[in-house]
DNA sequence: ATGGTAGAATGTCTA
């Protein structure tokens, strides 16, 4: 099975780039963020077409996620259990459905904006969310077959964005994101795409502006956190560079990976 | 030509 995450950056404007990217990449479920849309914005004709089942979550232009599978969708679930809220909203951060064995979860965790902005302690609070969810369907069941993916708008080491001294005083970097980031893999985590991808420069974002993706200028923000079940059956990687070439498409490259379970 | 895109409530926020 061929599993994948993309931040799209709107299901409307990109639905095209879609259907290229499940064509191109023989994609059997894909974890979505920022689709900017409610979920009845959405013209989903041509993915059916396709046999792909949709599960979208969007309560307007901001945040959004959804899941797009053509190997099952079931039992369905919107936000994180103890989901922090953000102005009193719960946002559209979370979609979860069980994929071709596989409980899987699109998750756009919230950029933070600035170090001293309530964003921030409103990220960290969603990343101590998810890790403490983690753990607790481990406990449960240390064996079951869970993906973590999506935007977690942290690059996790120095290593992991094109220039340090670039990113001093700013939000993705810091100390207390890169520590969360640990705390999940502590508690049974790993992005199953770094065991295969792990070259100087291998990036999943680059900023429209400025045009950082002609000048190789990333960040290594887009994950696919695996349990150990999935972790230990996955086969390959790759992260899409060809569709973050084409015009018109997302400053995010869609993250795939391909499971034997 | 000092650098500065893109998408969404069409105007300004978000990333």
């Amino acid at each position: 099975m061929r599993i994948a995450s993309w931040n799209i950056n709107s299901l409307r404007a990109r639905m095209g780039r879609l259907l290229d990217v499940l064509d191109t990449r023989q994609i059997d479920a894909i974890a979505l963020q920022e689709i900017k849309a409610k979920p009845e914005q959405l013209d989903l004709a041509e993915l059916e077409a396709r046999g792909y089942e949709v599960a979208a979550h969007g309560l307007n232009q901001w945040n959004g996620v959804a899941i797009v599978s053509r190997v099952g969708l079931e039992d369905v679930e919107i936000g994180l259990p103890d989901m922090p809220e953000y102005d009193g909203v719960a946002e559209a951060r979370a979609i979860t459905a069980t994929v071709g064995g596989v409980r899987l979860t699109s998750l756009y965790i919230p950029n933070g904006r600035e170090i001293d902005h309530a964003h921030y302690d409103y990220k960290l609070e969603f990343l101590d969310c998810l890790t403490e969810h983690g753990r607790s369907l481990l406990a449960k069941n240390p064996s079951a077959p869970i993906v973590f993916a999506g935007d977690f708008n942290v690059a996790p080491t120095d290593a992991d964005v094109w220039d340090p001294s670039f990113f001093e005083g700013k939000t993705h970097v810091t100390p207390p994101e890169r520590r969360r980031i640990r705390a999940l893999e502590e508690a049974g985590f790993r992005d199953a795409t770094r065991d295969w991808l792990d070259a100087p420069g291998t990036f999943t974002y680059w900023d429209y502006t400025s045009r950082r993706f002609q000048k190789k200028q990333g960040m290594r923000i887009d994950f696919l956190f695996s349990s150990p079940a999935v972790h230990e059956a996955a086969t390959g990687a790759m992260i899409d560079t060809e569709e973050r070439a084409q015009k018109g498409t997302s400053d995010h490259a869609p993250i795939i990976l391909d499971v034997s379970l």
